[in-house]
DNA sequence: AACAGTCCCAACCGCGAATGA
DNA sequence: CTCATTCGCGGTTGGGACTGT
């Protein structure tokens, strides 16, 4: 007999179902561990609801300032290798990483209407937006970060202060202190990017411009 | 309050690599 | 070696949440 295998929206009660049995079993071969486990889901499904939400070690909220920065010097270097870049962030999955790129750093290039792959965009990362990163993140109290000795083969110098909660209280004196030095953007007397978040507060846009204009 | 537009993220899909029979 | 199955990655999307009018 078949039995329809579900998608969509997982349920609290089947998250319990594969969060008890990989205590038990540990994860892995997750075809049989999903009939084992007695949930009607493809063990690819089972697969990225662990890795990308249950797993106890997730780390949740706003991406920090150095994990920012992090993230833009990774991607430089290896382009869309999510899992990759997400390895040097402990708690946040390839996934999480990948929607950052998307919403955030996509929207700017459009918003500046460059390709996101563009020498042109990728120099302002580099020259522009990063720089500020590194200043923001001085800037806040104790953080011992040192961005431009980053890499991946000293990652726990970035990330063992991005694992604590000085980050977040980092991200919210920023919020504080520069929305309104930061927000004024719009030509047209607005916001230009809405506000709200710390890395489109970073720079403004006659700044970029005045950049991409050179 | 109601509606429309936009944003964001969880989840799905396709494909290539790895593994095993 | 070949074929089938499983795994993992990167790209895409559906729909709920949020924001503006």
């Amino acid at each position: 007999m078949e039995i329809e295998i579900r998608r969509g929206p997982w349920t609290v009660d089947e998250d319990m179902k594969l969060v008890s049995y990989i205590s038990l079993h540990g994860e892995g071969r997750w075809n049989s561990l999903s009939r084992s486990a007695g949930l009607n889901r493809t063990g690819k499904s089972c697969r990225l609801r662990w890795l990308n939400y249950l797993r106890p070690d997730i780390r949740r909220g706003d991406i920090s300032l150095q994990e920012q920065f992090i993230i833009l010097e990774l991607h430089s270097r290896w382009g869309n290798r999510w899992s990759k870049i997400a390895q040097h962030l402990p708690g946040r999955t390839d996934n999480e990483i990948k929607n950052y790129w998307r919403t955030r750093v996509q929207k700017h290039a459009k918003l500046l209407k460059c390709d996101v792959n563009s020498k042109q965009f990728k120099d302002t990362i580099k020259h522009l937006w990063m720089p500020r990163l590194v200043e923001r993140i001085a800037s806040t109290q104790n953080v011992e970060f040192t961005p431009n000795h980053y890499s991946p083969e000293n990652s726990s110098v970035a990330t063992a202060t991005s694992s604590t909660s000085s980050s977040e209280s980092m991200a919210s004196s920023f919020y504080g202190d520069d929305q309104v030095e930061y927000g004024t953007l719009d030509p047209n007397g607005g916001n230009w990017f809405n506000g709200g978040d710390a890395f489109e507060t970073l720079w403004s846009f006659d700044e970029l411009n005045k950049w991409l204009l050179q």
